[in-house]
DNA sequence: TTCTTGACAACAG
DNA sequence: GCTGTTGCCAAGA
């Protein structure tokens, strides 16, 4: 059973994602402790509040790419100096947000 | 209680 | 590079 506080969890771990970077969903679950739990991180970031200040829109999917039906999240990404592909993706090689080693 | 769904991940072709 | 399938786990109908 997940802590009530999982999704409190997931704010902490995206609110930590600097600027200029991203990280997958699979990432945030396991910076939490929760490896498994990518999609309760996608479920939690849908009901993110505006309040919390997520930078939800550097959160991306194992493929680098956006938010399905969410246009904004790219034009967003874009300012910040996230580099897109062709096709949509970001260019998660030079992105992912790396807060542990890595290779 | 069982079945379906989901802002996903990993693997195969 | 991309699409399709399978596995994971909790929430909702």
């Amino acid at each position: 059973m997940l802590p009530l506080n999982f999704n409190r969890l997931v704010y902490s771990a995206v609110r930590q994602i600097p600027r200029g970077q991203v990280a997958t969903y699979g990432q945030i679950a396991f910076l939490i402790g929760f490896p498994a739990q990518s999609r309760r991180v996608g479920f939690a970031l849908r009901n993110a509040p505006e309040e919390e200040n997520l930078p939800c829109h550097r959160v991306v999917n194992s493929q680098g790419r956006t938010v399905p039906g969410w246009f904004s999240q790219r034009r967003l990404l874009i300012e910040e100096g996230i580099p897109f592909r062709a096709g949509g993706c970001v260019d998660l090689k030079r992105c992912r947000w790396q807060f542990d080693t890595q290779d």
